[in-house]
DNA sequence: GCAACGTGTGAGAACGTTCCCAACCACGGG
DNA sequence: CCCGTGGTTGGGAACGTTCTCACACGTTGC
């Protein structure tokens, strides 16, 4: 033990904490003492007396999924920024897992966390952290009934944007691909897809409404099932990145061209979208300053803001390039 | 305290801990009263008296790149499924915010650490560890002289193969688009790059060789730039992604056509690599098991396995895809 | 010259577990 | 009837900090 060399355990430990007082003789000679013994603080002594470890715990669904890979990067960069690590978990969109994620963070007594939920309902294990005082930011996705402050995105009027830019280009055929499962943002985009095709005066057909299990290639095959129907769509919008690869690979398959057969709309800007040919006209979220501002919000909660949940909805921006076009000409048989 | 409901602390925690022995009667209403009061057990008071956190490091460059987040997917998933959690850090390549991150960890006492080391030299911040008893992994890359396993991929042969590949089209300007800095990864490609001339007989030529900043943009100008030159290069081999996406975008930029004028070989695999035209032919690396066979072996290590640190040397794979072609025939003036 | 005060220091409690040890009980064998 | 044994329980130390309190000084002000 450092403090055998010379004081006691108290004075040695304001001289390392720089609290308290302590004279600058003393100061010295312990921190020679602790350079000499290669002391290094013990934190969970430290957090299990001060009550916070200065660690907040971020759960995702996928962390290799570029939209949460670029949010962490968001809440990592804010958290590190004012002395806070990041626990990661990934839930994989299972209720289940995230379920038991948050009590394991908890049991660790992280001082916060960031949670983007798989389920809408039964958020009853999320609820239960703000009542026992560590408090929770819903990342991308809100839960009703919780009292947690939440980070996301106006996806109903993305989505009504991006219908009503292709439903201005003349497309009366507006397929919707989204995966499964129907997370929280999904529902709210399928909502925003349906109101964008009543404001343009067009029926809603279920067989353009396509549920993709969660992969690349069942993105695939949905969007060539939706070019290869009766009356074919000629426009596809995606709900998030890996949508949107699978609608473009699809397209590429059926060997339709784009924009002039094919329109595409995705969900989420990613880097390849601008060295595409036809390069792809999305939806742009702040996916990273929707991290950033999870943990800021988070940050704000831990100095002691108590005040009333908010809910704050960023920008999303809608970027036309060249995968959208006029609808073509109706070849009326 | 749940133990105020009958028992004393010792046997409410045998009772919940599920060790030593406790009457059915008494773990039955130790549950009850556990479940009744909500009580969650402090793992950090735990770890102080085990020793054992449950947790590990991980310290990559940055979460966002593509490499990192499927390499800590692997991570993740492997250590999570042995009842661990990740401890995530960003050192965006800088020694100093890595040093500093591997304290941090240290201090929260981590279990054990994986670190994509971002210098190679002076890792004494990352050999004091083992000293200490707390083991770590290498990732990615390898530091001289630290006592510890590392995960790698055989850089020298990949890039030495790729160049092969190119020579063996009849390329004989072959530029080499790396990043500043010169992670050992990439010294470790730019070193097969070189044999990989040698042994086609090529010769070197600095002009060839570009290190571009880490950006996207300056990937983009220095693809320009070789493809500029009075004899400008004919096969571009980049050794990494982002590298990979500026090369492409940059000779798209220039209208130079793949693989007629230009071809490329890219380095680590991504998803968009294949609907890109031409697709692009690359080194895939097997990235996810990476950071899983990392995660394994400090698993390994903290299950008691001390014996001399190993170097795992995973095999990548040479994807020949659209993007390589023969070299276009010389036009000499 | 004495009270009041401030600075520097140490003793010891506290945080919530786990673990070691001793005590207790019932039971069975000698 | 007594003693040993094994299962069950509680007491208390320990982990390494922080924090409160008390005390020993020296200095200042009246």
């Amino acid at each position: 033990m450092a403090k055998a060399a010379g004081v006691s355990t108290a004075t040695a430990a304001r001289a390392l904490g720089g609290y308290g007082s302590v004279s600058p003789a003393v100061r010295d000679r312990v921190a020679e003492a602790a350079e000499r013994l290669g002391y290094r603080r013990n934190s969970l002594a430290r957090s299990m007396i001060t009550g916070t470890t200065h660690t907040i715990g971020l759960v995702v669904a996928d962390i290799e999924n570029p939209f949460f890979a670029r949010a962490a990067r968001g809440v990592a960069d804010v958290a590190h920024a004012a002395g806070y690590e990041v626990l990661l978990v990934n839930s994989d969109e299972d209720p289940a897992t995230e379920r038991a994620a948050v009590r394991t963070l908890f049991e660790k007594r992280v001082d916060g966390l960031i949670v983007a939920p798989a389920s809408t309902d039964v958020g009853s294990h999320l609820g239960e952290l703000p009542r026992r005082g560590t408090p929770i930011v819903l990342l991308d996705r809100v839960v009703p009934g919780i009292d947690a402050d939440a980070i996301v995105v106006d996806n109903e009027r993305a989505a009504r944007r991006a219908i009503g830019h292709l439903a201005g280009l003349g497309h009366r055929r507006i397929a919707l691909l989204t995966s499964q499962g129907l997370v929280h943002t999904n529902q709210m985009r399928l909502a925003g897809y349906l109101q964008g095709l009543g404001q343009a005066g067009l029926p809603v057909d279920e067989g353009l409404i396509r549920m993709a299990e969660y992969t690349r290639e069942a993105a695939v095959s949905e969007t060539e099932a939706v070019l290869a129907l009766d009356d074919p769509a000629t426009a596809i919008f995606t709900t998030d990145n890996l949508m949107s690869l699978g609608a473009f690979e699809g397209t590429q398959r059926t060997g339709r061209a784009v924009p002039d057969e094919v329109s595409i709309v995705g969900f989420d800007d990613l880097e390849w979208m601008t060295i595409v040919r036809p390069p792809i006209t999305v939806v742009a979220q702040p996916t990273y300053e929707l991290g950033a501002t999870a943990a800021t919000r988070l940050l704000a909660r831990l100095a002691g803001d108590d005040g009333p949940p908010q809910t704050l909805m960023l920008e999303t921006t809608f970027i036309v390039r060249g995968s959208t076009g006029p609808a073509p000409v109706r070849t009326t048989a």
